[in-house]
DNA sequence: TATTATACTGTACATACATTCAGTATTTTT
DNA sequence: AAAAATACTGAATGTATGTACAGTATAATA
């Protein structure tokens, strides 16, 4: 997939919301309209160089036959995501019995992929603006940086925190909210198990 | 909903299904092709009884101008919603100068429909768990308790705040911040316009 | 029994629309 | 420095398409 130009996003973006409107795609004089063109070859220019880049399909001839095409960059495949439950102890498997339920959800609806939602209890990354009962989307892996929103295990309590390496052997997980403090880890005496990174958060009022 | 004869359901699947092939609808003559009809008014008559109905809408004189209505037969799970910025000044309008892109979410994915979403500036919901640029699923509608995160338009300022009454004239609109101050406004002197309310939220790491 | 809805064929026509050609200008790539 | 891509205006044209009109026939409804 070749890159696409701000103005082809315009026009590809515009044909999304007419479909989206109408139930049908644009003709050229559509576009034009919605896009402030004056000729309707503005709109047939850009519409071949988004065919051209794979963004699209014409079908030749055929009033309205523009259709947008599914690319791998953004899968709209849907899957079902279980939901579980931040236990105050032990790891947060996959396990059937922890799951609660699960959310249908675009598989590429955050910017990286992800593998279930936990359900956050408590307060303590309160102002990175996670809340009680937040259910945040966690990617499984060990592959974290500082900064990251980190589900850390150390023994068998969870905890949803900032990722700090202050040393080769120490771990700082930080807390966003004053009324809770660090939990410095020590690589050598603790053992502690980053089960993934948060890459994105859901609420429902 | 009045019901439908075995072959408007032909019409109306050959519908269904030439848009989930092609992405736009078909012509008439599309219709009779694949329904082995000779006559173009085959098709027009079916689908003037089909709109007549409540199953479709068509457009005058729009080619392909058909969109398949909203009804239990159909259900479309997966929509793509608009995404707004919080501009400061001017109503969060769905105009396409607007829309920054859109995000493919399944209809039912908060606990309430939802109409767009709006893109947060500031942090005067912080304590809220709403951050800068996380996204609010806002429900469009003037329907809003003691409580509920609104979208709220006074003058062309638009703000998302608590909303609270305090006397049949009198609401305050309450940050989730100590930085800021409560919004009190006289509905006698101060118009205020209630856009709509948060129903979810969404965060992209 | 009269009327309306359904279910077609067939012809005709105005126009909605895709598409090509001719230009101009700016930016990006080679 | 030349070539190609981008980003338009403007005019022209053939045809794809909606839609009206004229029929025929059967089933459903009032």
């Amino acid at each position: 997939m070749k890159k696409i130009t701000s103005q082809q996003q315009r026009v590809l973006d515009c044909i999304q919301i007419y479909i989206n409107k109408t139930g049908f795609p644009p003709t050229r004089a559509n576009i034009c309209k919605e896009l402030g063109f004056k000729s309707p070859n503005s709109a047939e220019t850009h519409l071949r160089a988004l065919e051209k880049k794979g963004f699209i399909s014409i079908e030749s001839g055929a009033s309205r036959g523009i259709s947008i095409l599914d690319n791998q960059e953004y899968p709209v495949n849907d899957y079902e995501y279980p939901v579980i439950g931040l236990v105050a102890a032990g790891s947060p498997t996959l396990a059937e019995e922890n799951i609660e339920r699960t959310i249908n959800c675009p598989k590429s609806f955050f910017n990286s992929n992800f593998d279930y939602f936990l359900k956050v209890k408590g307060l303590s990354m309160k102002n990175a603006g996670i809340m009680e009962d937040d259910l945040i989307a966690v990617k499984k892996t060990t592959d974290v940086k500082n900064g990251d929103i980190v589900i850390a295990r150390i023994d068998d309590e969870v905890t949803v925190k900032f990722f700090r390496r202050k040393s080769p052997k120490i771990i700082e997980l930080e807390p966003a909210n004053d009324d809770f403090t660090n939990i410095i880890v020590n690589l050598e005496t603790d053992e502690l198990h980053i089960e993934g990174k948060s890459v994105g958060l859901l609420r429902k009022n």
